[in-house]
DNA sequence: CATGAATGAGCTTTCATTCAT
DNA sequence: CATGAATGAAAGCTCATTCAT
């Protein structure tokens, strides 16, 4: 009786792979599409079933955290990193991922409430404190700088990326916006 | 063809009470459930039919516009008081709205795309515009500062406010973004 | 309180003027969008409210009627002239009503059930029996041809017109299907 | 984000079921309350969610291209078989059709603006031209009847169901009609 | 009598989630 | 384990109809 096509079931192996191309799927349709895709149209762009991706990803969060996930590995290898100018790679990637990825804002902003349950909020913080101190020791940066200057500055340079009207906009909106905080920090 | 079985019918005379009563139950719902929140329950907040929802408001759009107007139109009052203190109030009036409605600013952030149609984007820098030189005049203000610095801060902000994670941590942040701005500035 | 401004209120004799804009408006607007256009749409381009509507044509196909209306009189206009080709110009302008006014057709084929409670299927096939017999006796029609073929033959022009694709089509369309019956009847 | 307490899943399996089961209600509802039926009516008759209807025929059109499928399949079955005869019967079948299912005229007519996009308009008219020829060969039809007005012959038939009254009535005016025309094609 | 706003049922359409295969 | 169809609860939006003014 059943007479259903399928496509092929690849099996177990090929569960990292989907996992992947569910990410990058989620990435893509998050950005064009908005926070608030279909989750159908994600596990298409992806090649998977919807199953798949509710197997992977029970909640949209789960999918959201997996991108950012993404970007905070990124950081965190740039924090790794021993020597003294860590901090100024990892305020500028910040800052170019801020800038660039609009969706990264607006899916932050999105799952703000969420997040607040997940260790997210923190990690950041920590990137920030793990480098910080060597880039002020080495006199990279003012001492009176704090973690919570930094992130705060950060915030700052989000509300501008996310008023801002123009893509074309952004950049030198941002660049005034550093302008105007002095020489707390360079972009 | 429906048969329709009907209920009350409070006549015309309702028309300015329910555009009032709809523009409040938007700005309520908005607020609770963010600009997204589904408009049959701004018309069941505002204890109206859909279809006077969408006699009033024929998009979101006009939903939002109406709320906006409300807060513009207190802002206008307050710049056209002629004294040089009117800058100072504007911008005190206006940092408030920033922090206390957030979904003045999450509505902002979600029609953006669209305010462009508008001239509402026009009219704040206008408001500044028309104050910033009279206290400036004043010496109530640096002669420095410029109206684009102004929207620019104001925006820096907005940032602030829309990253919070809860609404306690707000003022205090704000405060220390504007103390990171050094004196171009003061809340 | 009640500041509801109205339009002007030209008192009951308005009231045919009124009547005979709704009428226009109707044949109008069902021929530019359909017989299942929004009465609203009828009321206001007719220029009224849509109480007036609602008084002086209750039902939808009230409407309809009085717009089959004004071509019955035509066509008992010319029923009503005594000569022997009375007929033939009845058929004349039949044909032509059936072929020109498409939304004629349309309404009638939408309203066709709820037409048999009224007396309108009557009042065509009344016509013809009233002038048909005078044509014959001129010679000016075959004797075999009976009010009921003529009615028939109608109706098998409605649907070449009913089914054309396009309006160029029609008119080469009837030609051809009278052409098919012969000398049956001639346009 | 809707909470989805849920009923029963068939599965996969059945969805050639649900697919003939819309396609059948389809017809019936079309029947029954014309073209323009809610189609939640059809998906209840059907016994399925509306999603189903909706994957299955995105569009009220897709669904009634299924229907005229269906009746086209039978005439191509009917146009392929071989003998001088075919013409006659599948003549036949389009008539009981065009009789029968009313509702098939009233979609043709509701559809037809659209129809043009596809390629309905050509399947009938091919059809009649492969059979044609060999009845004509066989002397079972004239020779001067063209495939066009064997398509004329039916529009008109079309105009006599289309405006027809009662049911009871339709019978005798179709054979009526055909008898105007003359030995032009029988029943 | 005319006006036109209010009402709310009804329809279309979309998706999150489940689950048979 | 993967697939992708089924499900059905929302929403959005439209109009026929009523009725206060």
């Amino acid at each position: 009786m059943p007479k259903v096509p399928r496509r092929s079931n690849r099996g177990p192996a090929a569960a990292p792979e989907n996992r992947r191309a569910l990410i990058d799927a989620a990435r893509r349709v998050f950005a064009q599409r908005g926070y608030l895709a279909p989750l159908s149209a994600i596990a298409q762009e992806a090649g998977v079933g919807q199953g798949v991706l509710y197997r992977h990803f029970p909640t949209r969060l789960d999918l959201a955290l997996a991108v950012f996930e993404q970007h905070f590995a990124e950081l965190e290898a740039i924090a790794a990193e021993p020597d003294a100018g860590a901090f100024g790679r990892l305020w500028s990637r910040l800052l170019e991922l801020t800038v660039e990825e609009s969706a990264f804002v607006e899916m932050f902003l999105a799952t703000r409430r969420d997040l607040a349950q997940t260790d997210l909020a923190d990690r950041l913080p920590a990137l920030i404190q793990a480098t910080l101190p060597r880039a002020q020791a080495a006199g990279l940066v003012p001492d009176s700088l704090t973690a919570s200057d930094v992130l705060l500055v950060q915030r700052m340079v989000y509300g501008v990326v996310a008023t801002s009207i123009s893509d074309d906009e952004v950049r030198d909106a941002v660049t005034r916006a550093l302008g105007l905080l002095g020489g707390v920090l360079e972009g």
